[in-house]
Formats: C-alpha cells, sequence, structure tokens
DNA sequence: CGGTCAGTTGAACCTGATCAAGTCAGGTGG
DNA sequence: CCACCTGACTTGATCAGGTTCAACTGACCG
C-alpha cells in the first residue's frame, strides 16, 4: 500500500461532477477541498480494505477498478460489485465500524480517502453534502436490488446481457466508447457476480458471439447489436 | 389508507430503541419528538407506497409486516425484503425523489410517517440522529449484500435454512420466542424471496420436517433443531 | 521454451423448474 | 348449517438449464 500526501483538490479535479454534489457555492467548493485528507495507490489483485478491519473512511475511486466482495463462514465467495472511477466504496463499514467485504483492486487503482468523520461533519454544515451522502448510499441500495432481481429471476443469457449491458452504460457515462470496452475481470469473477459458473459465463458469451450480438476477442468486447441484448433483458413476450 | 393525526411521541414509544439513537439527551430526545408527522394504517395487501410514487418520507413500522419488491419491465418480480417492527423502509426512495419498489403489508400495519426533509435538517444539528441515519442505511446495504451471498451461492436447502435462521432471530430480538414463530407470507413470497418456486419451497419444509429440523403446521413454524439448521447454511466441511 | 493461468468446449449429471393432480382451511351464500 | 368456492399448500412425474468434471487451447511471463 502506498499513501500520497499530495494535496488534492477536488475542486479542480476532472472526477468530481461523478463524487461531488453539483451546484456547489464558491465557498462551500473550498471547505469541500479539505475532505480529501490522501490519496493511495493500490495494485491489482491487493486490498484496499477487508472484511473485519476497521471501518474509518470512504473512498471514492479515481483511476482503475474494483472488485468488492462478501465471504459466507464457509470457504464460498460472492462479488457484489464492480467499481470504477468516481464511485464510492466502503458504505458497508458504516454501520459497525467495521468492513463485512474485502475491496480488491482488478486493476492498478488510486483512490481518495475521505475520513468519514470529516463527511459526517463537513456535511451538517454543507446540505448539498449531506443530501449528496444520502444519495450515494440509496443509490448503492437500489443498485442492490437490482442485482437481486438479477440473481433471483433471470437466466443466464438474462444475467449475462444485463451485465453487458450495464458496464457499457457506465463506462459511456465516463467518455468511453458505447460499444467497446476492456473487461477488467476474469470469467470467474463475473461468475461469482452473477451467480454463474465460469463455464457457463464462456459458454454464454460464445453463444451471443455466434448469434452475432457481440464480438468478443479475449478481454475486448464489442458489442454489435445492443438491441439484440435489450431484447434477451426483457424478452417482449413477458 | 387511514392517516391518523394523533400525536405520537418517540421519547415515549416502546419501539424507541430499535429505530431511534440510543444516548440522547432530555433536550435531543425532545427535538425527535418533531420528527414524526403522522401515523398510517396500512391493511393487508395495501400499499404504503409504490414503484414511480414521489418520495416525501422514510417510515418506521410500528405493527405489522411489510413485504417490499423491485418489478422488471415485463412482468417478473423479486421480493427483496420483509420488514417488521421497528424497521424503516423507503430509503430506495431518496437517490431520485422516487420510489423504486413497492411496499406492501402482508399483514395490518401502522407506520410512523417520518418526512425526510425533517429528518434532514434535524440530523444535521443532532449528531447522534445523523449517525443513526447512516448507520439505518449501511445496515441496509450490508443485510443485501447477505441476500446477494444467498442467491448467488447457496441451494435451495440452504437458502431456507438461513430465512428461517434470520426471521427467528429478529423476532426474538423482538421478544418474541427463539423458536417458535408464524409465517407472516406465503410460500410463494418466501419463493420469490429466495430465487426459488414455491414448490422448491413447500418440498424443502417437508424435507426439513421429515428430518426432525422443524415442525410446521400450515404458517406455524417451531425449530427443533437449530443447530441443524446452522449446520446446513454453513457445511462443515466446506 | 516451459510453466502457469485464463478461457473454451464437450459430456454426463443433478438440482430445481415446470406441469399436473389433489388436499386442506377458511370464507361465503343459499 | 352445510355446500361450495377459492386460495394456499403439498406431492408426484418429467424436464431442462446450469453445474461439474475433464480435456484442450492460447496468451503471457520469467
Amino acid at each position: 500500500m502506498k499513501v500520497q500526501n499530495i494535496k488534492v483538490a477536488c475542486s479542480s479535479c476532472t472526477l468530481r461532477e461523478l463524487c461531488m454534489p453539483a451546484g456547489l457555492e464558491p465557498d462551500e467548493l473550498k471547505r469541500i477541498d479539505e475532505l480529501v485528507s490522501t490519496r493511495r495507490t493500490v495494485r491489482r489483485r491487493e486490498t484496499l480494505f477487508r472484511n473485519g478491519e476497521r471501518f474509518t473512511s470512504l473512498y471514492a475511486i479515481r483511476s482503475g477498478f474494483f472488485k468488492t466482495r462478501v465471504a459466507s463462514e464457509d470457504g464460498r465467495d460472492q462479488v457484489t460489485g464492480f467499481q470504477m472511477a468516481g464511485e464510492i466504496i466502503g458504505l458497508d463499514g458504516i454501520v459497525n465500524d467495521q468492513h463485512t467485504c474485502d475491496a480488491v483492486a482488478i486493476e492498478d487503482a488510486e483512490v481518495c480517502v475521505m475520513p468519514f468523520q470529516r463527511l459526517e461533519a463537513l456535511s451538517r454544515e454543507v446540505t448539498a453534502l449531506q443530501r449528496h451522502v444520502h444519495q450515494i448510499m440509496s443509490r448503492e441500495i437500489v443498485r442492490e436490488h437490482g442485482v437481486m432481481l438479477l440473481l433471483g429471476s433471470m437466466r443466464a443469457e438474462e444475467r449475462l446481457a444485463a451485465f453487458l449491458l450495464n458496464l457499457v452504460q457506465r463506462l459511456h457515462a465516463r467518455g468511453f466508447s458505447r460499444s467497446e470496452f476492456i473487461l477488467r475481470m476474469t470469467r470467474e469473477e463475473i461468475g461469482s457476480y452473477l451467480g454463474l459458473t465460469l463455464e457457463t459465463v464462456s459458454r454464454t458469451l460464445s453463444k451471443f458471439m455466434s448469434d452475432g450480438i457481440v464480438e468478443i476477442d479475449q478481454r475486448k468486447v464489442r458489442i454489435v447489436d445492443p438491441d439484440g441484448l435489450r431484447r434477451i433483458v426483457n424478452p417482449p413476450g413477458g
């Protein structure tokens, strides 16, 4: 783990519109710059935090990709999400002052460390920030509802199609292509997230390819027929 | 829907320790009494709020039982949780000022209505309340992680066992028996929550019964061998 | 150039879904 | 009060989607 003390200003960060509230007054903007104490770089395969560790901070991802995962007492584990630049992780730790999942970088990453005490103090004073924190947590709850729907009621093809559409949509919101992207995660990680085995993920992607819906070369994905994917997620006839 | 304007004081509510922060100063406690605007009764099968409705308030359940469910564009739906006295619902609405799921009473219920604006204003001033709101949202995120683990990696028997243990544990925390309780939901609702069909739920419960782990008479459940259930959830050998 | 890890593909198997029939409890109306 | 109806539940038989096990390919790296 590497901690950088380089001062970084949210006010001049290109990702601000993703992690910070919009429409702040100049003086509020200035106060927000106190929020991030340090940055931290996390190399591929390293953890940002682990189940059981003391919770102190939320983390805003500046670059790179993370996965979060929970484990049951016996060895099984479940990927609960993939997070990219501009997203906030660590919310699970707030309830019991202790993290309940692992956050692992799946490619070299850099995060902004936001000590939670500071965040709470500041959001008592800056209403827009308070609102923003609530929205971030609520958004995570809604996202997880979607995953529950996926895991509880969708078939393999539907899960994969929904997964690909979700990824490309988030990447597009960050200025990347609307149709091409690189998978940062392995088939096994995708499978763990979607409640499938890696073989089923592989087979299903192959099927999408032979149906002419996507082109896949290793980790490189090109979505040829986005409507085809959408039809798979929401079959027209019920 | 019936709205009661009877003034209710959180400060004198028996459920306070469940929905409100502990260790408040007397003056803080007094201010908290401003939080609940009204109570509302919801009959069985009626909804407290629906997907698409404008979000205004969080609701603390005073009595009764709810389920929350999300729906995909085609008809499928997924129960995302069962909520009982002392629990807070409505958090999904915060992100977009609009509810994204339905909350349906599965038995006659009464809730305390907490206008969210008021809650935000008050939590800017009462630090313990601010912290409490954060904890409630974080707790929900952690709960959903658990459901994702369940849906993504457990087999039918494990899901049912985990479900029964979770229910009885929450009921016991509310002063009910450690081993007996009434199921408030149908087999179909349980199945939707656990990603199973109602037939599988029924069969699996029958199996538990013939294994001497539980006794079931209609909706009445008696857990005979809690350790047996725990062993099913966490098989000793991996 | 060999070793390792990720991914693909095939074949057999199994868990849980689906379809179907029948039971049971509770409520309603004659 | 009883016959009937309905919704919830149970149980059986069959089916299928996805898992499991296994073999193989290909990319990457020391």
